[in-house]
DNA sequence: GTCTATAATTTGATAGAC
DNA sequence: GTCTATCAAATTATAGAC
């Protein structure tokens, strides 16, 4: 990954969690990078593979940050407590919506390949969740129970982050996430 | 409210859960409900007006559907129960986000007006779900109690209505729903 | 890789006739 | 209340020079 795409990335990135998939403009971006709207449009010929680019970076740094779930548990770890922090974070670092989240709850009138890309985040959330209750708990966690659980907590944190950005309090987050303890 | 302006709000609903507040505009409106747009402006002078009017719409009809609490329970039916079937039906029957759930999470990005009638949507259903609890269960569901099981069960069923229309799979949001029921 | 310049379209909004 | 006509601005996108 070059540097110019990374800092457009970075750009978008705000946008997008600002103001959705129409939140952002070729021009707007250019002007906060330092270059010229057309230049954009050369690392990332359409608005689509824009929009594609920036869920897949979103995507990629949210799993390098939180980790995998195995080497969490290796070090002493809640796998659970580390996922929550996870989304904590996008609410009181940035003061923003999760990504994915705001472009899944505007999925019907995404482009194709952008909404393709918003699914790939959800599956791989779904399937990072479902592996972590499995080895947290093997006896109790079967399958089943584990992707249920999985559903059951992305559901809630991504929820928890409108909620609490809506009201703008952070208590209401906490407050959802108290579910997904005192039932794990 | 006037016939004119009722179908315009309902093409406006529809255009929003689609796409969000950047996802509708005065031409297109215009051309569904077969007049021209600045008719349109006629009745929602600026695009904030039609936001606020769109969002008071939604919220409106919303409980209206629903209903009130002690009402339900007075008819045998379980209050919590028929607030996940509200949710739910969003799903299955009109097949798009809640309409306020999407301004939720584009929240940063919307006119000031937008802000705080969205707010309003999310008081209201924080009050109705916390009353809700103190009348099925009062000894259990003190204030306190009420008011986190509220948080969590707004956050839950706005958050399983995103992973749900996602992925296209409504066992996602029965699996989400189904933590409300376990711990009722 | 970045620039200038521009095409083609869409958008929110208004003036004024009827 | 609705229309025609129009404005000013913003948008995505491309051609071609350097």
């Amino acid at each position: 990954m070059e540097k110019k795409e990374q800092a457009i990335l970075k750009i978008t990135e705000e946008m997008v969690r600002r103001g959705g998939y129409n939140g952002f403009s070729f021009r707007e971006i250019a002007k906060q990078v330092g270059i010229k709207s057309s230049s954009v449009h050369y690392h990332f010929p359409t608005k689509e593979d824009l929009g594609v680019a920036v869920a897949k970076y979103y995507t990629e740094r949210f799993f390098e940050t939180l980790g995998q779930a195995q080497a969490l548990l290796d070090n002493n770890k809640d796998p659970l407590q580390s996922y929550i922090s996870a989304f904590r974070q996008a609410l009181t670092k940035d003061k923003r919506m999760c990504l994915c989240g705001l472009l899944g709850a505007e999925i019907d009138g995404l482009p194709e390949r952008v909404v393709e890309q918003t699914q790939e985040f959800f599956r791989l959330q779904l399937a990072w969740l479902e592996d972590a209750y499995r080895l947290m708990d093997p006896d109790k966690n079967t399958n089943t129970i584990a992707r249920k659980k999985a559903s059951q907590t992305l559901a809630l944190l991504e929820g928890a982050i409108i909620t609490s950005n809506v009201l703008d309090d952070i208590t209401l987050f906490d407050s959802a996430a108290e579910l997904l303890l005192t039932q794990a």
